[in-house]
DNA sequence: CCGTTCACTCAACGCTTGTTGACTGAAATC
DNA sequence: GATTTCAGTCAACAAGCGTTGAGTGAACGG
């Protein structure tokens, strides 16, 4: 078994990493303390401070994305490849998003954080969108991910929460078709 | 201009609930101090304690909701009235709302208090549906409402947040309506 | 083998927080 | 008008927090 002083370093830092972010992702930043974070690490919290420098900078690096900007290019059409990546999130969203998640409304950087991953996804599926509203329309479905996403894994919304992945994409589907990929709706009625 | 002991009493009490219902909204449960709501209301924050108790008191009588249950009885469909439901919180959502949905993933009493209210309009909700999945169909709908109200009210998310309300609602009538009265989609495409 | 480096710990600091008890002065009661 | 009541203040407490600096012992480089 390697312990080299390097390796011990490396795998240190990694535990802290996890740590946080199983924590982070329970309790949010505010709850999280650094001190929890070294115990459940098993490392002193003076540890901590010293690789990561400040609970802040923890966060961060806790909350860095793995860079792995999930591969949706499938031969499927945007509406199938929109359910699948639905589904997957609700069988399970790894730690580093649930952290984001769970602080986004209440810490600034979760909220740029959040706020960052959703525009990216936003952006990708409006690139394959038709029509001039395209932006909106993948607003609009991202918004309705991440709202069906929550209900299911983190508010525990009562109907939603024990419904199986497949069942919520199958209700899903005939939505997410009129919002992504059939023609503009008319115009509101509210005839001047 | 009234005087009277009761009066101050009285008058205290609410500028002390409207300040922390303000700075709730604003900052969330962890990130407020009673110190902050005790200048916010031109009182000193023993007089906070004594009118209420506990930090975990007093949040929970500014959350909580003025008992006007939303009258969503009107002409129209189902589909109409939940997209005028919806164009009236991107409109802007009360303080009590906004204290609520800022803490719900972190603070326990808000998750409680956010479930209770996103349960009692899917039961009104899924009252007037068809079909033996209206109770899901229901929680699918409040889901997609709250993923919209998330990104316009408090994420910001670029395309959306300054979208008007008539425009979100009219790209969604047409998912809303397949998502709520359109018949039951046929079951997954996975043969054994 | 000796000196340096560095992962890691220990004990403490300063600060903010929620919370409390003694106090003050004006309104209420008689 | 004396006494009681009560809205409101003041000063302080105890606890927990993020953070720091000095110290220790084992791995490293020569």
């Amino acid at each position: 078994m390697g312990s080299s002083r390097a390796e011990r370093r490396r795998r240190s830092e990694q535990r802290i990493l996890a740590a946080a972010r199983t924590l982070f992702a329970e309790r949010g930043f505010e709850r999280t303390t650094i001190r929890a974070v070294a115990a459940s690490a098993g490392v002193d919290p003076a540890l901590v401070m010293q690789y990561f420098g400040s609970k802040q900078r923890l966060f961060e690096r806790a909350v860095r994305a793995s860079a792995a900007p999930e591969a949706d290019q499938g031969p499927d059409d945007v509406v199938e490849n929109f359910l699948e990546s639905l589904r997957v999130k609700l069988g399970g969203l790894p730690p580093v998003s649930q952290a984001t998640l769970r602080s986004m409304l209440t810490h600034p950087d979760a909220a740029a954080a959040a706020r960052s991953a959703l525009t990216d996804q936003i952006d990708r599926l409006a690139a394959a969108l038709p029509g001039d509203d395209a932006a909106l329309r993948a607003a609009l479905a991202t918004a309705l991910m991440l709202g069906v996403t929550l209900g299911h894994q983190m508010l525990d919304l009562p109907p939603l929460a024990d419904a199986p992945p497949d069942e919520i994409a199958r209700l899903l589907r005939p939505a997410v078709q009129a919002l992504l990929t059939d023609p503009p709706p008319p115009p509101d009625r509210a005839p001047a």
